[in-house]
DNA sequence: GCTTGACCTCAACCTTGCTCGAGGTTTTAT
DNA sequence: ATAAAACCTCGAGCAAGGTTGAGGTCAAGC
């Protein structure tokens, strides 16, 4: 086996949680579902390249984003996986992360907002309240007022 | 019989869900967490008073902020069950879900302008690139994941 | 007075993102 | 050579926030 003091070209499973933070079982849970992928020892044990501790502090990010797993996989996809990532592959990545951060985020400044104009207004239990109406959904109806307050039944 | 002009005083469970555009099931399950409740009908139906309808808008809207259930669940605690809640109500729920709201669009905001000024540095692999180091250690990833504390990313 | 639809309870299942344990093998250290 | 630590697979379980279905009851219309 190599010697140990220059930076082994392949980690263990247990090495790759310790340094990156994550759980073994974790590791495990991300090679299933082919966020990051391995070579095995001729004992069958994961032997990681060093590039995965990067992979997985992307996987990392993209999690505090708040992005599901499809996505990362989709986004680690287009990453290489043998080579070092270019600063383009980099910026396609965080770019499209970025505009599900800026969803996010103007969603919830919305909200923020509407709940600041409502504070202590009580209109919830109003029909016109934006905080109820979010994206303008208005369920179809017949005739009349369609809103919250309709009285007879009324199948689509 | 009573005439169905005056709203009646009291709804079945499948008005609610029309009037609230929550499931039926749902309802049954607010009304197992303890956001909810009822009174029966002589046949053990659900008789829900009307002001369940302004419950549920603000559920509706502490979901959109993304609080969980428990969180609700004691904030509507706070809330009269029987009169309509005051503007001093409102302002002190409102209020302290503003203050979640304002940490969670921090977080992004935060993450997506260290998102920027990494967009194609490919510094993730570093140890002193912001995205990795968030600074705060609360990571906790929505619902399911646990919160994973950080461990010493490789000091050895 | 019967049929239909809305309602009841309770239990099982779903999805996401993992963790935990059993039972067995490999690697490493002495 | 051996003991301990690390690793393997596979299945079950957890937590949140519900949905779905079975089996049975209630209420309303004709």
């Amino acid at each position: 086996m190599p010697d140990p003091s220059p930076p082994a070209r392949f980690l263990s499973v247990g090495e790759v949680a310790r340094r990156s933070g994550v759980a073994v079982s974790a590791l495990h849970f991300y090679e299933a579902e082919g966020l990051i992928s391995s070579l095995r020892s001729a004992g069958n044990q994961r032997r990681f390249p060093r590039g995965v501790l990067r992979r997985i502090a992307v996987i990392k990010v993209a999690q505090r984003a708040g992005l599901p797993i499809r996505r990362i996989r989709a986004a680690l996809a287009e990453l290489p996986g043998d080579r070092a990532p270019t600063a383009d592959d980099w910026r396609r990545m965080s770019t499209a992360w970025r505009a599900d951060l800026d969803a996010r985020i103007l969603e919830l400044t919305r909200l923020r907002d509407q709940l600041d104009g409502c504070i202590g207004c009580g209109c919830l239990s109003l029909a016109d309240c934006p905080l109820r109406n979010p994206g303008d959904r208005l369920q179809a109806g017949g005739s009349g007022p369609r809103l919250i307050l309709a009285e007879p039944a009324d199948p689509a």
